[in-house]
DNA sequence: ACCGTGATGTTATCAGCGTTAACTTTGTTA
DNA sequence: TAACAAAGTTAACGCTGATAACATCACGGT
């Protein structure tokens, strides 16, 4: 796009998406540069003309998986504090039950280690702001009770969290709850906190 | 112990020992069977006669971990139901943030899958059984909402776990809530599951 | 119109990894 | 003491990330 292809189209591009497929079928650990440039019949070293390192490569994965979750959380209707606020805890385990090899390598931490990728803190926190955003709104409308928004904050981002990384590792095995496992955990959390 | 040592003394207990140092200092991945091998002054396919392979030694880490978090939960005063739920979720954080490496490997679904290793998974769900019986005590007593156990369950392990994964990684960098966040979170979810 | 320059891709190579096969050593036991 | 099985050895295969040195090719300034 930016660059016209010089002698194989736009490497980068192509690299990633591959990545991505790869990602999605194994895991990150699947992901090899060799593999990759095997694949689109180029020299594995040609790759580091564009990524830094292997790891810089699985950044731009988990920027761009960042960025999905952020307009998905975007996406939420936004009028009634309640309803935002257990559609985006929806949302979020939705999306992590889609892509659970994404989510794992965007908050896996041994392996994308915080402050190293400074685009990719950029971009969790993007996604974050979200959250953030809908429930200091469900405070300013007094729906939840007025304790300090990153404590209120923390508390729904660490149970959406927790429930998505338990529920993609299958650590919720035969625990139907009606309607879903997800909306009686939210909801528990929701009554809980109202004001 | 249980059989003498033939050359080398005990090489699976020395090779476990010195794996967790490697996983403390640096991460799962830079446990090497080589580097571990060449460090007791065994031959590299000297560990195969312990371990299957790789995974399985770091298998068998995972089980002493989930060990250690079950004995910590534990060790947790049941007197009082709100007292033994707020430090149970207290330890569970506390245990997180002492062995963030070796926590993130026994929940690091991508590298340990579930149902691979069946000592794995039976240490992981007597982790769990001491949180689900303080809930119920927690319900049998009449403190905690009469909702189904597996949902109650679910919501106060995701919250811990979500919360010792964001913590570790440094997802929630500048939180200060008094007196700490971990107590802020399990008050909040706690105050709004009371009966 | 040309020519240099920098972006892009190449081959060759290094060091390291998990893993297996085939063989040797050694302690136990019948 | 002879046989057996446990535990360790060397050699090797195929894979990995990464770097150095060299080749190509599109584009911009003169």
């Amino acid at each position: 796009m930016s660059r016209p292809a010089y002698h194989h189209g736009d490497l980068s591009q192509e690299a990633l998406h591959l990545a991505l497929d790869i990602l999605r079928a194994e895991s990150d650990t699947a992901i090899s540069l060799r593999a990759i440039a095997k694949h689109i019949g180029v020299s594995a070293p040609a790759l580091y003309r564009h990524f830094a390192d292997r790891e810089s490569l699985l950044a731009e994965l988990a920027i761009t998986g960042f960025q999905w979750l952020r307009d998905r959380l975007r996406r939420v209707d936004q009028t009634d504090p309640r309803h935002a606020l257990l559609h985006i805890g929806l949302a979020y385990v939705a999306f992590a039950e889609d892509e659970p090899n994404l989510y794992r390598l965007m908050f896996g931490g041994r392996i994308l280690p915080r402050g190293a990728h400074p685009r990719l803190d950029e971009a969790g926190l993007e996604a974050f702001r979200v959250l953030e955003e809908t429930v200091a709104k469900g405070q300013s409308v007094g729906y939840l009770k007025p304790l300090p928004l990153p404590l209120m904050t923390a508390t729904a981002w660490s149970l959406v969290h927790g429930l998505s990384e338990l529920t993609i590792d299958g650590h919720l095995p035969g625990v139907d709850i009606e309607p879903t496992l997800a909306e009686g955990v939210l909801t528990l959390l929701l009554d809980g906190s109202r004001n």
